[in-house]
DNA sequence: AATGCCTATGTCAACGATGACATTGTACGC
DNA sequence: GCGTACAATGTCATCGTTGACATAGGCATT
C-alpha cells in the first residue's frame, strides 16, 4: 500500500481544497484563503493555486462553505405576486448582479400573511444571507419585524417618498412624474386625470401626491385634477393573481369612471402601464382616439407598453442599477451609504403625444 | 458545574437536531429520521419529535443536509432570456411546486454560449439538484452534454413533436393550433396566414407544421396559406433582450409581408402572443380593424394578450401543472413515468371572433 | 429454545471548508 | 543583537446532519 496520502475516494467526483493544495504544495488552508480573496497570500502562492485550481476544476463546495462560515451565498427575491410587469427586469436584474457577486438568487413567492403565519418557518428555511423586497411588501413593517427577529438583513425596493426606516433602494419617482406633468401641459392639457395604484403603497402615495403637486405649481385649476382610486387588493398570491389578471379591467374602469365627470380630462396619468393599458383598451372600445381625443401616460416602461398601439408614454425606473445596487447593499452591506435617488426616464411615445402617429 | 449535556453555545441561536432529540428524549438520529419523512418510526415517537420541533421551532440546516447527504435541496430554472411573456407564470408554477416539496427555486439566466464557454464552473457552481431547461435552450445538445458531463438532472420544457432525447415535460400544441384552426374556418376565413416564431425552436416547427396539416385537411388552398419567419434569433441574452423589446415590432413587419401577397390572409395565427400583439398594433396603425379586416390569434394566453384591445384569441398551455410535473420529475426521477401531453386550451376572445365586440 | 427476521432506535464518523490559534521567517528599530 | 511586528502559512477542531453499521427487543418459524 501506498503511504503517500492519495485523495480518498470521495462520493462526489469533485476536487476539494485539500486536492488543490496537494498539487500547488501547499495546505487546503491556503487555498481556502485563496478562494475568499484573503490578503497576505505570497504572489507566487497565489499563482500555483489558481493553476492547481484550474487544473482540477475546483469549484469550493457551497455546503461545507456554508455549514462552516454561516452564511449560504445566495440571496432572496421576497415578493407577494410575481406580474409580467416589470418581474422579468427585475429579475434579471438580480439574477446578473448575483452573478457577478457570486450568489445564487432564491425566488420566493409569499404573500405578508403567509410571512407572518409561519415567520420562523418560512423566514429561517428560506436559508438566505438577504432577502430583496418588492414594493408589494415595502409596507410591511410586521414583516420587517419579522426579518430583524431571525436576523435576515434585507433591502426594500421603494421610491423616493418612502420614509420607512432601514436599507431602501430608492427611485426618484416623483421627478419623474414632474416631467410628464409639464410634457401633457406642454402639450396644451389643461383637464388632467390619475388612476391610482394599489391603495397602501408608498409608490401609490408618491405618484398621486406628485402629479397633484406638479400640476398646481404648473397652473392647473383644483377642479381640474381628477383623482379615482382602484378596489383594494388583497395581498394573498391568489387575489393577487386574479387580480393581476383583471388589473388592466380596473384601469377601464377607472377611466370610464373619469370621463364620467362633468369636465372630463384630456390627460390621464396611471400609476402602472397595466393600469394604462387597460385605460387604452377601453378608450378604444369606446371608439375614442389615443392621443387624439384623451392622452393616456403610465409607469414603469414595461415591454408589453411599447408593444401596444399606440405606444405608451411612460416613466422608466432603472430597475437594473437599482436591483444592482440592492444586491450591493446585501452583500457588501449598508453602513455609512448614503441614500441615492436613482433617476427615472420620461419617455414620450404615441400615446400622448400626437406627432408619433399622424392619424390614418 | 452541570453534568446534563446542556447544549453548547451555538454560533446561531437556532436548534439542532440533538436539541430536539434531547427534548423529545430520542437521539438526534431519529430526529433526523423524522425530518426525511423515513418510515418506521413509532407513532409515540413520531408525535413527541414533531412536538419537540414545534417548540424549539427548529429547523434544519440546509448546509448540513447538503453537506452530509450531498443533495442541494434546490432547483434551478435555467434560461437563456427572462422576457415578460410567460416567465411569470413559469415562475410562478415553478415557485409553487419548489415550495410544497419544500425545494428553493434558483434563477439562472444563461446563454447557452456562457453555459459552453464554462460548463465546468457554471453548471458545477450552480449546486442544485436538477435543473428545468426553458424553450430557447430545448435544442441545444452540446448543453445537454455538458449538464449529463457534471450528472446534473434536467428536464426540459416542450412541445410534444419535440424528437429530444432525455426527459421533457410536453405540451400539445398541435391539438391546441388545430382546434384554431377550425375556430378561424368556422367563421369562415379562407385565406390563412403564420408568423412564424424564432427559427430552430421545436415549438416553432410544431406550431407552422400543425398549422399547415390541419388547415389542409380542413380544405384550405395550399396557395393560400402563407408563412413568414422572422428574422434569426440569437441566444446571447444581450441580443434576446434587444430582441425581446422589438419582437413585437418583428411581428408587424410580418403582418406587413402578409398583407402584401397577392391575395392577402384574412385570418393570422402568429407563433406567440407577443408576435401577434405587434401584428395587432401594425394593423391598428394601417387602420385595419381587428377582427373585421383581419382575424389575428397568437399563441401562450399571456396576461398581456388578454389586456390589449382587442383580447387575443389564444393557446393556453397549463404552465402551472407542467412546472409542477416538472418539478416532480426532478424530485422524484422520471424513471418509468409515460410521456403525458398536456393538453392546452383554445381561449376566443376578440382579436378573431366579431361576436364579442360589436364595432362601435 | 434456537434461529432468523424485522422494527425501532442508537453510536460514530464523516461530508469539505474555515475560525481560532500556532508557527515560521523576515525586516525593522533601537 | 534582541525584541517586536507583521507577513505567510500550517494545524486542528468544528459547523449540523446523515450514511454505515450496530443493537435491543418482539414475533414467527422450525
Amino acid at each position: 500500500m501506498s503511504s503517500d496520502p492519495l485523495p480518498k475516494a470521495r462520493r462526489t467526483g469533485k476536487a476539494t481544497v485539500h486536492d488543490v493544495g496537494r498539487l500547488a504544495g501547499v495546505s487546503g488552508r491556503t487555498v481556502s484563503r485563496v478562494i475568499n480573496g484573503e490578503p497576505s497570500i505570497s504572489p507566487g502562492t497565489l499563482e500555483r493555486v489558481k493553476a492547481a485550481m484550474a487544473t482540477l476544476e475546483f469549484e469550493p463546495n457551497m455546503a461545507a462553505r456554508s455549514l462552516r462560515s454561516a452564511r449560504s451565498f445566495s440571496l432572496c427575491l421576497l415578493t407577494a405576486h410575481i406580474s409580467n410587469f416589470y418581474y422579468a427586469e427585475v429579475i434579471r436584474g438580480l439574477s446578473r448582479a448575483c452573478s457577478a457577486r457570486d450568489r445564487r438568487l432564491i425566488i420566493q413567492e409569499c404573500s405578508i400573511q403567509q410571512a407572518m403565519r409561519a415567520p420562523a418557518g418560512l423566514l429561517k428555511s428560506l436559508n438566505t444571507d438577504g432577502c430583496v423586497l418588492l414594493p408589494p411588501l415595502c409596507d410591511a413593517a410586521p414583516l420587517l419585524d419579522a426579518l430583524d427577529d431571525v436576523g435576515l438583513s434585507y433591502v426594500r425596493i421603494a421610491p423616493a417618498a418612502d420614509p420607512g426606516r432601514s436599507p431602501a433602494v430608492f427611485s426618484d419617482d416623483e421627478a419623474g412624474v414632474r416631467d410628464l406633468v409639464r410634457h401633457l401641459w406642454d402639450l396644451g392639457h389643461r383637464r388632467f386625470g390619475h388612476i391610482a395604484g394599489p391603495p397602501g403603497h408608498y409608490a401609490t402615495l408618491a405618484r398621486s401626491r406628485s402629479f397633484t403637486a406638479s400640476l398646481l405649481e404648473a397652473g392647473a385649476e383644483p377642479a381640474d385634477i381628477a383623482e379615482v382610486g382602484m378596489r383594494s387588493v388583497d395581498d394573498s398570491p391568489e387575489e393577487s393573481r386574479r387580480l393581476g389578471r383583471t388589473l388592466a379591467y380596473a384601469g377601464g374602469l377607472a377611466l370610464d369612471s373619469l370621463l364620467a365627470r362633468p369636465r372630463p380630462p384630456t390627460a390621464i396619468f396611471a400609476f402602472s402601464d397595466e393600469l394604462a393599458i387597460g385605460a387604452v383598451a377601453r378608450a378604444q372600445h369606446l371608439g375614442l382616439s389615443v392621443p387624439g381625443d384623451i392622452a393616456i401616460a403610465g409607469f414603469d416602461d414595461s415591454d408589453i407598453g411599447a408593444m401596444i398601439h399606440p405606444a405608451l408614454t411612460t416613466i422608466r425606473p432603472p430597475l437594473a442599477k437599482m436591483m444592482d445596487e440592492a444586491v450591493d447593499r446585501l452583500v457588501a452591506g449598508s453602513a455609512g451609504r448614503p441614500i441615492f435617488r436613482h433617476p427615472v426616464e420620461l419617455r414620450v411615445g404615441p400615446s400622448t403625444d400626437p406627432r408619433f402617429h399622424p392619424e390614418p
